[in-house]
DNA sequence: CTGACAATTGGTAGCGCTACCATTCCTTGC
DNA sequence: GCAAGGAATGGTAGCGCTACCAATTGTCAG
C-alpha cells in the first residue's frame, strides 16, 4: 500500500534528510544528537542537507521514540506574584541554548491542582521537574518520588527533600526582621499578612517567636486574610489593625505590596514614618529602595533561585548529580528608613 | 520477536485498557475524545477499566499520530512585567477544563528571539498560537502564515491581522492622558518612557500628537531610554527631565512603574503633586489608586485580552472562526488625584 | 598473521496512539 | 422482501523518531 498523504502537512522528515546526505536516518539521528559519534565528513554532509530542507525534528516523535521529553516541568504557586515572576525569568535565562523546554504550570497555591498538574506533566515524562515550595500533598509527593526524573524543590528548604532543594528559611527571614524592629525600639509590632501559604505561615512563625522572646507577644497584633496580596489589601489591613490596637508603632509585612500599601495608608492618615509608624516588608522588590522613605525589608535571592534550579536539573539530567543536595541560598536583612527611628 | 521491556517505565497503554475492558483499542480511543460516538455501555466499561488501571493517555504519541498536539504557543516580550503576568493569567484561567496545555515563550523584546521561538513551537505542531503585538518581523510574519493553525495577536491591534487580533490602541491612549493632562491646566507636560517598544513609540506618538495640536511641542521635554523599565529607573528619568526642564509642571511615563518612581522622587524634593507636578501612568496597576496621592493612568484590560485571546483561538480550533476577527478592546482613562490641579 | 576490540554505520522493530477503511448489524423506504 | 443508508465497532498501517543489535572496517597486541 502506498504511503498516505503527508498528514504532517509536508515538513521534511529525519528520512529525507538521510536520502539527501546519502546515509542511513538513523546516522542522520545521531549526527544530531551525538555529532562525536558521526565521522566529520559525514557530519558535514547532513549538516548541509539538513539546512538545505529546512529540516527541524519533530519533538513528539523523539520524545516517544525516546520515552523522554527534552521538557522540564515547572510548577509554580502563581504567575502574577512578582517574586515567582523573577523565579521564571531566572529559569528561563538558565537554560541557555540548550534544546530543553519549559513547561510552566500554576497551582493557584492549591495542593489539588498541584497533583493535577503533576499528573499532566508526567504524562509527557519531563528530562525534569521544578516544584515550588516542601509542602506538598501525601499524593503529590508520591507522584514526585516515582517520577523517575530529577525534582527540584525551590523557594524553601526544608529536612526531608524528594532529591534536590535550593532556597532559603521563611522562619529565620521573618525572625530576623522582626528582631531588626524590636532593636529600632519598636514596642507594639504588628504582622500583617495576606494569602498566608505555607511559606507566609513560617515568616510569621519567625515573627511570633521573635516577639515572644522579647515578651511582647499579643494575638491581637496579627492581622491576616488568605485573600491574594495587594497594595490595597495592605492598606485594608493596616486600618484593621490599627482600629483593633491603636497604639501600634510598627508592622512586618508578609510581603512588600502589602509594605507599600501601609506606607501610602500612612501618609494618607499623616502618621509619621519611621517616627509614629515602623514598616517593614519581605522579598525586597526594587521599588523599596525607591519608595519615600525607603522602605525595610528582606532581599530574597528569587532570580539566583531559578538559575540555579536549572542548574542542578541540567547536572542531574546529564548523569551527575550535584553532591550537595540542598541549597540554603540566605537572605539579607535590607534596613532602611522605615524603621529607623 | 518478543515486545522489548517496557521503555517508558511501566505506564498502562490504550492497549491494556482495552484488553481490560474487553474491546478494541481504538474504541478506547474514541470512547476518550468523541464519547458520543460510542455507545453508553461500552463507554461505562471503559471508564471503570481507565479508572482501575490509572491510564493517563500519552500525549506524545497521541501528538505524533495526530499531527496535531494539544498545545497553545505564547509568545509574551517578557515574565516579569506585571502586564503580561496578567495576560497570561487571563490565558490560563481561559482554558478552562480543557486539555489544552500552554507552551509559554519569552522573546526579550527581540524580534529574532521571537523567530527562533515560532520555529521551535512549530516543531510541534501547535493547535494555535497567541503573539504578542503587531511588529513581527518579516520572517516570522511568514512563519505564522504558513503555520497552519490559528494565529491570534494581542495586546494591540492594526490594520493588517495574520487571523485574529485583540487589543487596543496605544497612541490613542497615550494621547487620551495626554489631552487630559493639557485641559488640566499643565502647560510642560514631558514625557518619559523605558524599553521604548513599538507600544511604547505609539505612546509616545499619541503624546506628541496631543501636545502638537497644543502648540506645546518640544523635543526636549521626551526623555526616554531602552533599558527595561522599573520604579527607580522612574525616578531617574524624571531627575533627568526636570534638568534638562526645570520649568516642567508634569510627565506622562510609558508605565505605572516609571509613575511610581516620579511620585518617590517629587515626594523626596518636596514637590507637590499634583500643584507643582502632575503625574500621570499608563496601564493602571492596583498601586495607582491606593497610592497617596493617587496615581492618573490608562486602565488597559490586560487580563481580559487573555481570556479572550483563548477564547478566540478555542473557537477557531473546534472550526468556527469568529466572523469579528479585530477586536478593539478600547481603554479607560483614571483621572486621579496627581492630575487634578 | 590472527584474533580481539574499538570505531563507524546501518537495519529492524517498535514507542503509543489515531486516520482510514472495512465490517457488522440495524433501520428505513419503497 | 430487499437494497440503501446509517450507527457502532474493529483491524491495519502508519505518524517520525530512536533503542538495540548486527555488520563492516580498521587497528593493534601477541
Amino acid at each position: 500500500m502506498k504511503p498516505r498523504s503527508r498528514r504532517g502537512g509536508g515538513r521534511p522528515t529525519i528520512a529525507d534528510v538521510a536520502r539527501k546526505a546519502g546515509v542511513g536516518a538513523i546516522t542522520v539521528s545521531r549526527a544530531l544528537r551525538e555529532p562525536d559519534r558521526v565521522s566529520p565528513e559525514l557530519r558535514a554532509q547532513i549538516t548541509k542537507a539538513v539546512e538545505a530542507l529546512g529540516y527541524v525534528p519533530d519533538r513528539n516523535a523523539r520524545a516517544l521514540a525516546s520515552a523522554r521529553a527534552d521538557v522540564i516541568g515547572v510548577l509554580v504557586p502563581s504567575l502574577t506574584n512578582n517574586v515567582f515572576a523573577e523565579v521564571v525569568r531566572g529559569i528561563y535565562d538558565g537554560l541557555g541554548d540548550t534544546h530543553l523546554q519549559i513547561q510552566l504550570g500554576n497551582t493557584h497555591y492549591s495542593g489539588l491542582e498541584e497533583e493535577r498538574l503533576l499528573q499532566v506533566f508526567l504524562s509527557q515524562k519531563p528530562s525534569a521537574l521544578i516544584v515550588s515550595g516542601i509542602d506538598q500533598t501525601p499524593t503529590a509527593r508520591a507522584l514526585l518520588e516515582s517520577a523517575g526524573c530529577p525534582i527540584v524543590q525551590i523557594m524553601e528548604i526544608g529536612p526531608d527533600p524528594v532529591d534536590m532543594m535550593i532556597g532559603f528559611s521563611h522562619f529565620d527571614g521573618g525572625k530576623a526582621v522582626t528582631r531588626h524592629m524590636i532593636d529600632a525600639g519598636y514596642r507594639k509590632i504588628g504582622f500583617i499578612g495576606a494569602r498566608m501559604d505555607p511559606r507566609s505561615q513560617r515568616r510569621l512563625a519567625g515573627y511570633r517567636a521573635a516577639v515572644e522572646e522579647a515578651g511582647m507577644f499579643d494575638v491581637r497584633l496579627i492581622t491576616t486574610t488568605t485573600s491574594p496580596s495587594s497594595v490595597s489589601l495592605g492598606r485594608e489591613l493596616f486600618r484593621d489593625a490599627l482600629a483593633k490596637v491603636p497604639t501600634l508603632d510598627a508592622v512586618f509585612c508578609n510581603n512588600d505590596d502589602l509594605a507599600l500599601g501601609v506606607l501610602f495608608e500612612c501618609n494618607r492618615a499623616a502618621l509619621s514614618v519611621p517616627a509614629k509608624i515602623g514598616i517593614a516588608g519581605f522579598n525586597d522588590l526594587d521599588m523599596m529602595h525607591v519608595a519615600f522613605p525607603s522602605i525595610t525589608s528582606v532581599r530574597t535571592p528569587r532570580y539566583e533561585i531559578g538559575r540555579q534550579a536549572i542548574a542542578m536539573a541540567r547536572a542531574a539530567i546529564s548523569g551527575d548529580h550535584p553532591k550537595q543536595r540542598v541549597i540554603d541560598t540566605g537572605f539579607e536583612l535590607q534596613a532602611r528608613e522605615s524603621t529607623a527611628r
